[in-house]
DNA sequence: CCCTGAATAGGCGATTTGCCTATGGCGTGG
DNA sequence: CCACGCCATAGGCAAATCGCCTATTCAGGG
């Protein structure tokens, strides 16, 4: 197994990082199948894991595997370096392929997800700046965002701020839309964990 | 123990059951370590699982491997028939000893999920009071209440349930009569916080 | 000055909600 | 063994809300 001289492909070497163990041994074993990669550490949480990359310092690549098919979470996870980011429902060829692209240089997204971070790509960021999500909500609207994630609707909103529902709705498109929601829903949640967090 | 055949090494037929085939692979590999453990179907879904079941009709015996933490689904899984209920977060052997356990004829839980269970059902209704609200949903109104809480909405839960928008929507009316909330905005937000505090 | 972005809100068709009723399944207690 | 209640399912229907468009006003900046 261990031939790098014979073998024309180089050894790639793989940290895994997940919080279930099992989990881990799926991974181990699916990506030891392939000869030239070799699982050569494995973590159950990020001090762990980044304990375990310190001194495998070179230019790391990152393919995130999650249980969320989220915009957000892919978004947040390129904007902090990953290189991929795809679902756990895919099945193993998918996980080798995307291993593949990524150790090539590329970025790999399930097809479903790029279109949808393209097109928030496309339709928002300045790119360089590791903008907070937030941050380029006007007063107003973060305002509007904060009474949402305390759950209030949008009529009682209105009431409270003394303007109309229409208004709210409207400063709830523009919160979607700069954020890059698909849906209410969506940034309803978001807003919800936002004012917990800083309870 | 439906084996009175002296051979302790007795074939056992296993079918593995998630929506995640990296995660069956693991478990797959893990369980086939065992001479006399062969994985003989696995199905990523209930209806899937159901129709792999149905031609092992023995008295089967269901080892539940969650990722929540939350005693709440260890007394469903429990109360609906499963012999066990434990962790993704443990490791091999753990998984290994449980499914011995099972097979044996004995329930398997985690000593920290014993305790609790086991506490839950000992401080039987001291209190009234201190009642999780969630206890009284019914199974189909906890699950519904839980995809609100990850931010879909009717629609997707409907589609994701394979059930009408409708029936989405009674389970929601019900949820709110039950637990009290005046508005969706409201329910919604409890939900949000409760997938919060514990994924 | 003009232009952009923010805040306000009306219009309107499509969708969703809230509330009713209804049916079939399943358990429990007379 | 049957009645009653709870559960899961879903249709109907009016009212509310959403999603998307346009529009007005106003404050700053180039």
């Amino acid at each position: 197994m261990n031939s790098p001289d014979s073998n024309r492909q180089a050894l790639v070497r793989i940290v895994l990082v997940d919080d279930h163990p099992v989990v881990l041994d799926g991974y181990r074993t699916l990506l030891s199948s392939q000869a030239h990669f070799q699982v050569c550490a494995t973590a159950c949480s990020a001090p762990e894991a980044v304990a375990a990359v310190e001194r495998e310092h070179p230019a790391l690549k990152i393919l995130v595997i999650s249980m969320h098919d989220e915009t957000l979470w892919a978004e947040r996870a390129l904007k902090a370096g990953a290189k991929g980011y795809m679902m756990k429902d895919c099945d193993s060829s998918t996980v080798i392929a995307a291993v593949r692209a990524v150790l090539a240089g590329g970025i790999y997204l399930s097809p479903s997800m790029s279109a949808r971070v393209l097109g928030a790509f496309a339709s928002a960021r300045p790119r360089g700046s590791s903008v907070s999500p937030l941050e380029i909500l006007s007063d107003r609207e973060f305002e509007v965002f904060r009474l949402f994630g305390e759950g209030r609707t949008a009529k009682e909103i209105a009431a409270q701020l003394s303007i109309s529902p229409k208004t709210v709705a409207v400063h709830r498109d523009h919160i979607k839309e700069k954020i890059g929601f698909v849906t209410s829903a969506e940034m309803i949640r978001e807003a919800v964990r936002w004012v917990e967090t800083r309870a």
